[in-house]
RNA sequence: GGCGGGGUAGCCAAGUGGUAAGGUCGCGGUCUGCAAAACCGCUAUUCGCGGGUUCGAUUCCCGCCCCCGCCUCCA
């Protein structure tokens, strides 16, 4: 079966077929973040479920140029300035930095490029395409000075998130005055400049300003990757009203279709309600780790879910990802010293070789938790296979090189071995010894000690084995 | 009100017009001095509810209930 992605714009599963095959190249475009905080966990399920993305078309022989932008400039990020009494730029790095920084943690590979709204290239971009959507009818400047794009002349508005214009009811969550605007449908391409903005400011045609949000989208995806891209992604919160938008600006200036397929990520959830910032119920990357998680467990409780389902954030859910991946670093331990094992006794091996299923899984619109099926039935398999000494040294590394191929994607090898203390080593000589004198009590005496420094100890035919204890 | 997503075992979660993957937890067993790990076995006659189509529906159709999200600057 073909590759095959849920398209929102269609509302349908589509087989993927890019805008150039033979080349096998495919330009990606993901919403980053707004810097005026540190990201939190649900933003980064979004950005992990684009890693993944990512990972599975280069694991399917395709070219991956993905753009990230960062979003520097906003109502947020000028306020969080003015509060904490320092330049924009200043304001944000922090974030920045934070951001890459969590990123790294939790294994998600870089973007080609991280465009940010600020930089002067793409503001002038912005400014070359508000111009021309003036140019077209299809935006105006209203007496505030801000101008705004005139959803009523692009009739495509609308389409990606189904929505009747004519049925819009405000919420309410928009305080600011709409008396300037035509339509109260019509959104900010460019905003004029007020006091509360203070030097935070550009020169534009229509006076001093500072982009809307959804033209640097617009901008940056058509700078780098090109009139027309083959993948947008985002959380679901962005269908409407970000992406519409960016539909309306784009295919406003080149009349061509701008994306192929948009993909958008579930919510993260915390007691069954969206985590965001507004309600206050999020926890960032430190918050988890601080908990005593690794970046690695946390990536797998954000992966193992359908990226299109809702994932309710849990700490039994993070416990259970722990025991799950302690289960995979068993086995590989175990392959790893079988496939070093001389190849000698053991007749070829008539345990099951590694199959396709877990990249076809991938394939039905990554479908992850078929595909970690597929991984921990082979586990079980090889594992049972291994007992029974029905697995030779060659077949181990088949299944070793098998797991390499699968980790390009998953990205969940254990941590590098901590060096063992010596005080611990010591500890374990002398719990051996106890062991062949039979003097079961001072050997336990010394597990005591070693569990006492964080150690366990566990004893197999091969001997004595030492594991570092994960925290609770 | 409009538009989406979801409701499958204690919890998490795949899936299919032909009789329920996987993870986790729990219990029993093998192994072990004991434990741990690993392995084996057990744990949903049933897939939100009610109808319909069908030889057969959890899967298709109709109606209903519940949860979550979006409806103008939230991934």
């Amino acid at each position: 079966m073909a590759l095959r992605f849920f398209n929102t714009y269609s509302r349908k599963i589509e087989e993927f077929e890019p805008r150039d095959p033979a080349a096998r190249a495919i330009s990606i475009y993901t919403c980053g973040p707004t810097v005026y905080s540190r990201a939190h966990i649900g933003n980064f399920r979004a950005y992990i479920f684009e890693d993944l993305l990512q990972r599975h078309l280069e694991l399917r022989g395709y070219k991956v140029h993905r753009v990230m932008n960062i979003t520097d400039v906003d109502d947020k990020t000028i306020r969080g300035a003015r509060e904490a009494k320092v330049p924009l730029t200043k304001f944000t790095e922090q974030f920045k930095k934070a951001f890459f920084q969590d990123a790294e943690t939790l294994r998600i590979k870089r973007a080609d490029e991280f465009p940010a709204a600020t930089d002067q290239r793409y503001v002038d971009r912005m400014i070359a395409m508000i111009a021309e959507l003036i140019a077209r009818g299809l935006a105006y400047q209203a007496d505030d000075k801000s101008v705004y794009f005139r959803i009523n002349k692009f009739p495509n508005y609308g389409k990606l998130a189904h929505f009747d214009l004519t049925q819009l009811q405000s919420t309410g969550r928009v305080k600011h005055d709409e008396y300037d605007k035509e339509h109260i449908g019509d959104f900010a391409l460019w905003k004029a400049w007020d006091e509360e903005d203070a030097d935070v400011k550009w020169d534009s045609p229509w006076g001093p300003g500072r982009p809307g949000w959804h033209i640097e989208c617009s901008a940056m995806a058509m700078t780098l990757l090109g009139d027309q891209i083959d993948i947008h992604c985002g959380g679901v919160d962005n269908i409407f009203p970000h992406h519409e938008a960016e539909i309306a600006q784009s295919e406003g200036v080149t009349g061509k279709k701008f994306v192929r397929y948009w993909l958008h990520c579930a919510h993260l959830l915390v007691d069954s309600q969206k985590m965001a910032k507004s309600l206050g119920n999020f926890f960032t990357v430190p918050d988890v780790l601080a908990k005593g998680y690794t970046g690695r467990e946390l990536r797998y409780a954000l992966l193992r879910v359908h990226y299109r389902v809702p994932l309710n954030f849990t700490w039994e859910g993070m416990k259970e990802a722990r025991e799950s991946l302690a289960r995979i670093d068993e086995w590989l331990t175990r392959l790893k010293q079988k496939s070093q094992e001389a190849n000698v006794e053991r007749p070829a091996s008539n345990v099951q070789r590694p199959t396709q299923k877990f990249e076809e899984a991938l394939d039905d619109d990554l479908n992850i938790s078929a595909a970690l099926g597929v991984l921990f039935e082979s586990i079980r398999e090889t594992n049972r296979a291994m007992d029974e000494n029905k697995l030779d040294a060659a077949s181990a590394n088949v299944w070793l090189d098998w797991w390499k191929r699968i980790n390009t994607v998953l990205d969940l090898e254990p941590e590098t071995k901590i060096a063992v203390p010596e005080e611990v080593v010591q500890l374990g000589e002398q719990r051996e010894n106890a062991r062949r004198e039979k003097n079961w009590k001072r050997s336990d005496e010394l597990r005591d000690r070693i569990s006492a420094l964080g150690w366990d100890v566990r004893d197999t035919k091969d001997g004595q084995k030492l594991a570092r204890r994960i925290a609770e």
